[in-house]
RNA sequence: GGGGUCGUAGUUCAGUUGGUUAGAACGCCAGCCUGUCACGUUGGAGGUCGCGGGUUCGAGCCCCGUCGGCCCCGCCA
């Protein structure tokens, strides 16, 4: 017997024709002397009838098969009486009626149903993790991963079309301390010494620019051993890409002109030909965040000016700039620079001035996540209540009432506290109250060029400048005197706080969906910012040593990105759990609950490689 | 590393103030059923209440610890 047709391929045309159906039997209803048999496969599913009149054998066959058994079905397709067709079926308007059955396969009952009909009631997750391969049977997941499959296609058509060479990038590597943990192999035949696995390949890809490919890129998989998140797994994958001779604008058109490419190839979705650009400084001004979901608006809008005079302590404080405001351990020298200054910030929530006490709390213990001591609140109703009052004094309420542009009706959001706070905690926050109220149209998609990050953090721990991006990233022309400033005058060191990067990220809906830079291709601004870094000139070569010496020989100019290919997916799929885009994904604890890994090894492996387990 | 939340039948859940034999739906098993598509119907099996300890005359319920799923903070150049 031969597969003519898949499960969800048959329509009305179809009528009078023979065919054979393979695939699992979804569902069965016995009613004696015929069985409706629902057969599902990766295309859909169709409507089997078996007739004990017309086929006793396969009726007799069909007496005994259960959900998941594989089945083969021979018969004529017949279209199906008025009354009994079925709108929600594709196949909804034949079905087949059964001459030959065949049982491919038995199966065990599924440790859960596949899916509970009308519901959303899915089996816990851990199960799901556990018989993944059942749960991938669930037509929304196969959905997701043939998404996942052309999105990746398409992307591979947009670079092959314009020229880039795919290469690979070797997997064992060398581990290098900084950045993201990384996962290490261990050398059977150097025992002791342990290769890396990629975070990504980003001193290859620029190699391949010095070795002259011009226009480079990669599907490449990342590891990085570090916690997990709902959009986060250890192991994930990258579209890689970098080109020669570029500015940053001509990688802003091949960010652009691929995720087009693909939304328009999957999803049918036309982006914009040319993305909004917006500075990083903007994005955080505005929004809180390097990542701004511009589906909805509730900006933030600075307060500081009309709190300066203010004699309520904690506001004072924090605007000062005083000892007072500054976290403990902060020396009275770093006060005086930037940094310290602290500002006050709100978001207005329309017609929400009728939020109970138990919702602003529920918002405030929200903002605590982020560091932010507390929260105020406005409620502009009948009468103008909020948390403010006693201490500020109505008429100052209603100045900052103004200044928000809070109508009757609104609630105002408040936050003080230093800038990085007050952006982490009113960031998330707006993105809470949005999809608390709902104000996010998941129909749109709204893309954005995030431009001119920050070179360098400051790392409070260790009071050092750590690069924000990665430390081959080219400072912007503009800033390159306060650059070399900071790092040759010591004096001046803070300044590296104020360098920006010819940095960028691609962000669609509130996720960063790419990120990028244009690299420092010139050595002796490689050796500054390793200095910058804190990088002894021994300890640069140390880790880096063939890449500087790569640089030596003749680097063009080059730049690129790289796109996370799950959080794309998931864009396109419409969900916000990076697992509904994997066809094999890890716990959050990074387990995969499958094939039971990470596990144990022999202790004949161990003694090969040299190496001895401690065991606390 | 820290916080939140969940864990009761194969699955999804209910379980009152701590009180008799822990329930429902789906699934499963055995029947009946000529048009279903969440088929209907009759009957049946199925429980270490995650695990360990404690309080109590008595614990699914209270307390402590622990394990696991999910989410968040830190972390992720």
């Amino acid at each position: 017997m031969e597969r003519t047709h898949t499960c969800g391929e048959l329509r009305a045309e179809a009528v009078g024709t023979q065919v054979v159906l393979m695939g699992w039997v979804a569902k069965k209803r016995d009613f004696g002397v015929f069985t409706f048999i629902d057969l599902r496969d990766r295309d859909g599913v169709t409507q089997v009838v078996v007739s004990e009149e017309t086929a006793a054998e396969a009726h007799a066959k069909a007496k005994n098969i259960r959900g998941e058994f594989v089945i083969a079905v021979k018969g004529e397709v017949v279209r199906r009486d008025e009354g009994a067709r079925n709108a929600k079926l594709s196949t909804g308007e034949i079905e087949v009626k059964v001459a030959e059955l065949l049982v491919l396969n038995d199966a065990a009952v599924p440790p859960f149903q596949l899916e509970v009909a009308g519901s959303e009631n899915l089996a816990d997750e851990y199960t799901r993790l556990k018989y993944r391969y059942l749960d991938l049977r669930r037509p929304a997941l196969q959905h997701n991963i043939r998404t996942r499959a052309k999105a990746v296609a398409a992307i591979r058509e947009y670079f092959d079309d314009r020229g880039f060479i795919e290469i690979e990038t070797p997997i064992l590597l060398k581990s290098t301390p900084e950045g993201a943990r990384d996962f290490i192999v261990p050398s059977r035949i150097h025992a002791g010494k342990f290769f890396a696995l990629p975070q990504s390949p980003q001193i290859l890809k620029q190699i391949t620019m010095i070795a002259g490919f011009d226009k480079y890129y990669q599907i490449a998989r990342c590891f990085r051993d570090e916690d997990l998140r709902a959009d986060r797994q250890p192991e994930f994958t990258q579209l890689d890409m970098e080109m020669s001779f570029v500015n940053r604008e001509q990688v802003y058109r091949e960010i652009e002109g691929m995720f087009n490419h693909v939304t328009r190839k999957v999803g049918g979705i036309e982006l914009p030909a040319e993305w909004p650009r917006m500075t990083y400084a903007e994005a955080m001004r505005r929004y809180g965040s390097d990542k701004p979901d511009l589906r909805f608006g509730m900006e933030l809008i600075d307060l500081s000016d009309d709190l300066r005079d203010t004699d309520f302590a904690p506001f004072a404080a924090i605007l000062s700039g005083t000892r007072a405001s500054l976290p403990a351990g902060e020396s009275e020298e770093q006060a005086g620079g930037l940094r310290s200054q602290g500002e006050v910030k709100c978001i207005v929530v329309k017609g929400r001035a009728d939020y109970s006490r138990k919702q602003t709390d529920e918002l405030q213990e929200f903002v605590k996540r982020y560091g932010a001591g507390a929260m105020a609140w406005i409620k502009v109703g009948d009468e103008v209540t909020s948390s403010l009052l006693k201490v500020l004094g109505e008429e100052k309420i209603d100045q900052l009432i103004a200044t928000a542009g809070a109508e009757r009706g609104d609630a105002v959001l408040i936050v003080a506290g230093k800038k990085s706070v007050v952006a982490a905690a009113l960031g998330a926050l707006r993105n809470e109250v949005a999809r608390r109220e709902d104000l996010i149209d998941r129909s749109k998609f709204e893309c954005l060029i995030v431009t001119e990050f920050p070179m360098f953090e400051h790392d409070e721990e260790t009071d050092a400048y750590v690069a924000a991006h990665h430390p081959f990233t080219s400072p912007m022309d503009e800033d390159l005197e306060m650059f070399k400033t900071a790092v040759n005058d010591p004096s001046q060191h803070h300044l590296l706080g104020n360098v920006r990067a010819k940095a960028y990220d691609a962000v669609i809906n509130g996720y960063e969906c790419a990120g990028g830079s244009i690299r420092i291709h010139q050595k002796e601004i490689q050796a500054l910012n390793f200095k910058a870094l804190g990088l002894t000139p021994e300890k640069a070569r140390e880790r880096f040593g063939f890449f500087l010496d790569a640089l030596e020989y003749g680097t063009p100019p080059h730049g690129g990105f790289a796109a996370g290919i799950e959080r794309t997916c998931m864009i396109l799929c419409g969900t916000e759990n990076i697992r509904d885009v994997m066809a094999f994904p890890k716990t959050a604890s990074a387990q995969d609950l499958m094939m039971d890994a990470p596990g144990d090894v022999d202790e004949a492996q161990l003694d090969e490689l040299g190496i001895i387990v401690r065991n606390s």
